[in-house]
DNA sequence: CCAACCATGTAAGCTGTTACATGATTGA
DNA sequence: TCAATCATGTAACAGCTTACATGGTTGG
């Protein structure tokens, strides 16, 4: 299972789509970090069909939706309570954040464990731009690690700011 | 030519380097996004020496080192020399500036192209979110975008910083 | 009527991942 | 001497990209 399998999955889950209706989410949202060609998505799709993750009912002539099963939703399920880890891409961790709807105590918890990541990698980077090697790179790739850190930076005031609005969603 | 392809060469550009050495900085330097997997480096260095971009120059039992040549460097700094687009993976052009070092118009002109780039996705991260599909996104979905938009400002401003700091480098 | 878009698929080729495999050297 | 690290490679497999291919529908 692909990221793009669980993007795919996750999005079926939300509403029956056809593979057009998601080659254009990945072509006209923020998501389109992803594939969004034929050739990735309908194989991706008889994939997911074969494994029994979704399935498909015709609708028209030569159109087909696809649906999530039950056994598509619990995979989806158990990928979304994976752990936020520090090797993982932060984008996959993010996709996952972003199907997590019901469950606040569950998106919280992500939220906490993506910052401490984050920090995780801020000490690093400052580590890294300490030490030796680092002091001694030109200084076009000091200020490309400084990059890393600007935007790991504020991808840890993100999740602050994130986990105050969730908390304070249903409260007043 | 993989952006693997152009880490390796600029490694070897700075200085000559072996297979393992190249595998070493990709596991123990902040460029650990790419490989550093036996089946990915030795392969790509393989294509390159074939590509008669770098000559190995065996030093020692079972060892070599990977020099550039003159076509190699003239493929690289083609490479550099390659504008800023909004579709290129930011960290690919980040590979690019972190081996800029020589050439400081070079640099400034990087930073402002990039800088215009972020102001691009920032615009439209913020037009999504304003608009009906982004409204009606669950909060999460919304947050993952707003953590996109909070990033993006952070490189937005990373590029400012970084094109003063250039600028003044051999001022005072 | 023609262009643009809807809608789905296949095939070649390249890359990278994982796992396997080998053997030398160094330090405890 | 034994483990860790140095050092290099191969092979199977899966995935994505690009390009090709087809045909229906809609709007100007």
């Amino acid at each position: 299972m692909t990221p793009l399998a669980f993007a795919l999955l996750g999005l079926i889950r939300d509403e029956p789509r056809s593979g057009y209706a998601l080659r254009k989410v990945f072509e006209t949202t923020p998501m389109g970090n992803y594939s969004s060609s034929p050739g990735s998505i309908y194989p991706a799709l008889k994939n997911l069909q074969t494994a029994g993750l979704i399935a498909s009912q015709s609708a028209g002539p030569r159109k087909s939706v696809f649906a999530i099963t039950p056994g598509g939703l619990e995979a989806f399920v158990t990928w979304l309570a994976q752990p936020v880890t520090a090797k993982e891409d932060p984008n996959i961790a993010l996709l996952r954040f972003a199907f997590l709807q019901d469950d606040r105590r569950q998106s919280l918890d992500f939220l906490l464990s993506f910052a401490r990541c984050a920090h995780g990698k801020i000490v690093a980077l400052k580590g890294f731009l300490g030490s030796e090697p680092g002091r001694s790179m030109p200084l076009q790739a000091q200020l490309a690690v400084q990059h890393g850190l600007r935007t790991t930076e504020a991808a840890a005031e993100w999740a602050a700011d994130a986990y105050r609005q969730l908390k304070e969603e249903t409260k007043p």
